[in-house]
DNA sequence: GCAAAATGTCAAGCAAGCTTGACATGCTCG
DNA sequence: CGAGCATGTCAAGCTTGCTTGACATTTTGC
């Protein structure tokens, strides 16, 4: 799964642990979510497209694994 | 999180069965989200998005939880 | 060049998502 | 009635998402 999160965050001027703040979550996960280490919650994702005004599917593309 | 999963098998005629195996998860799995035990990872939530040809906005509304 | 802030990373642990297998119940329809 | 399908439910187990705490590395800006 690819997402936006470091180019809105970065557009916005937040650091991670502003954004994780925003979100509810810990820097560390932030991190985590922009490098890609694994894929938000469902919930979460609602949450990061609240912050950022867009709805998941702007931000949040699935990759290989799920396009068949 | 409330989801309309239920009312969108319903119009296709699928079985829980039937969704479960194009989603390509446990039937167990789809009984689970119709009911509200848990919510799907955001991969499922895509694919269920896809399968229902809507946006997981349309299907899945966070509810009291994530709403402040 | 130095200090502070930001980012990356690791480990251990708990919670949530999903699996298989089993069984109970209910529904429909020959 | 009885067989078969659909649904609900439970338990045990694995994987993934998220946490805290700690520390290393990179970036920023005076």
């Amino acid at each position: 799964m690819e997402n936006r999160l470091k180019e809105l965050r970065a557009e916005r001027g937040w650091s991670q642990a502003d954004l994780a703040e925003r979100l509810d979550v810990s820097r560390q996960t932030v991190n985590a979510l922009e490098r890609g280490k694994y894929d938000p919650s469902l919930p979460l994702a609602f949450r990061i497209a609240r912050v950022f005004g867009r709805p998941i599917e702007a931000i949040f593309t699935p990759g290989q694994e799920d396009e068949t």
